[in-house]
DNA sequence: TGCGTTTACCTAGGAGTATTAGGCAAATTA
DNA sequence: TAATTTGCCTAATACTCCTAGGTAAACGCA
C-alpha cells in the first residue's frame, strides 16, 4: 500500500492548520491522522505522543511570530516600532488563532531556552531602545508590555470586547499611543 | 446503598478545587466522580455534560473573583484603589490557578452577561472614577487595565518571567506605578 | 540488478474519558 | 403505609492515547 509520507516536520505543518481550524485543544493525533488517512498508531513513528506534537505546533508558532516580528521591526525605532511590532504580533494571532493559542503552552525550561521565545524576547527589549529607560525600569517596562499585548490580543479573542462600543480598533490605536506616553515619561520610582 | 448526596453545587465546588490541584483542563467527570466514589455515569443526573461542568466552575470563579475585588475596592480610590484591585486579582490568581483559568472560559453571550464578569467589569470602571478621564478614553482605559492584569497574570503563572532578574513582585509595584501614572496623563488622540 | 536493511505504515488491543439508556432502591410526599 | 420521585447503578457505544509486534515498500550497496 501507497506511504503516505509522513514526517514530523509535515505532521507539525498539518496539526498547526488544524489548530487554526478548529481550535489548539482539538488538535489530537487521532485527528491528525485521519488527515492523512493513515491510522493513528501510525503517527508514533514519528511523535513521541500527543503532548511532543502540541510542543512542536508551540514552537513552530513561536518561530512564526518571530519571524514576523523580526521583519516588522526591521528599520524603525520609537513608536513606530513599537506599532510594528503591535501590529505584527495581534495580526498573527487574528490570523492563527490556534498557533497563537500554542505559543502560550508552557514548555520545560530547556525547550523553552532553546526556542524562538528568546528571539521574540529580545526584539521586546528592542523596542525599548528608542525611549530612554535604564534598567532594572527598561526589565519592568518590557513585562508590561508583553502583558498588553498578550492580556489585550487574548481578552479580545475570548470575545471580551465585543458588547461595548468603542471598536477594538479604535482601542487598539489608542492603547499603543497611551503606551508610547507612558514610555517617554516613565515615573521615577 | 448509600447515597453520595450529589448536588451540581457540591460538584461545582469539588470540581473548583481539583481545577486549583490538577489543573483546569484535567477536570474531568471520570475523575470527579472518582473523588466522589461514584460512577461517572452517576453526575450525569446534575450536571448536562462535562462542558456544563467546565461553564460552572467557571462562574463560580467569576463570582468569587467579583467578591474579592468588590470587598479590595471599598471605601478606595485613586492609585489606592487600582493597587487593591491588582492586588485581590493576582492574589486570585495564584491562590487559585485552576479556578483562574477557568475564569477565561469563553461563554455564551447570554450566560456571560448574567454572569459575574459584569460586576468585575463593572469595578474596573469604578477604579477610573479617581482619574480625569471621559468616554471613549474611559472605556480604551478599561480595556488597557484589564489585559495588563490579565496579560501579566498569564505571562507570570506561566512561567514566563522566571528567567530574567528583577522579581515579579518588584515589577508588579512598579507596573502599577506606572498605570497610575499613565491614568493621570493620558495623552490627547 | 538483485539483496539486505531500514523504516513507514499496518493490525490488534488495553486503558481512559464522555455520554446515553434503562433499572432498582432510597428518600420524600401523600 | 403507599405512591412517587430521584439518586446512583450497570451496561453499552464511541472516541482518544498509546504499545507491541508484523509486513511490505523504499533505500543503499555489491
Amino acid at each position: 500500500m501507497a506511504r503516505a509520507g509522513l514526517t514530523a516536520e509535515r505532521l507539525t505543518r498539518a496539526g498547526a492548520e488544524l489548530a487554526d481550524e478548529v481550535g489548539f485543544d482539538k488538535v489530537t493525533v487521532a485527528a491528525l491522522a485521519r488527515q492523512f488517512g493513515v491510522k493513528d498508531a501510525s503517527l508514533y513513528s514519528h511523535l513521541k505522543n500527543s503532548q511532543d506534537l502540541r510542543t512542536r505546533i508551540a514552537l513552530l508558532a513561536l518561530e512564526e511570530m518571530a519571524d514576523r516580528v523580526a521583519s516588522a521591526l526591521a528599520g524603525r525605532a520609537g513608536k513606530d516600532a513599537l506599532e510594528a511590532f503591535a501590529h505584527a504580533y495581534r495580526d498573527y494571532a487574528r490570523e492563527h488563532p490556534g498557533r497563537y493559542a500554542a505559543a502560550q503552552l508552557r514548555l520545560d525550561p530547556e525547550v523553552a531556552a532553546a526556542s524562538a521565545g528568546v528571539r521574540h524576547a529580545q526584539m521586546t527589549r528592542a523596542i525599548l531602545r528608542g525611549y530612554d529607560l535604564a534598567e532594572p525600569d527598561r526589565t519592568h517596562a518590557v513585562r508590561l508590555l508583553g502583558s498588553v499585548f498578550h492580556g489585550y490580543i487574548s481578552l479580545e479573542s475570548g470575545g471580551s470586547f465585543d458588547h461595548s462600543s468603542p471598536g477594538t480598533q479604535e482601542t487598539w490605536a489608542r492603547v499603543l499611543d497611551a503606551l508610547d506616553a507612558l514610555l517617554r515619561n516613565w515615573p521615577a520610582p
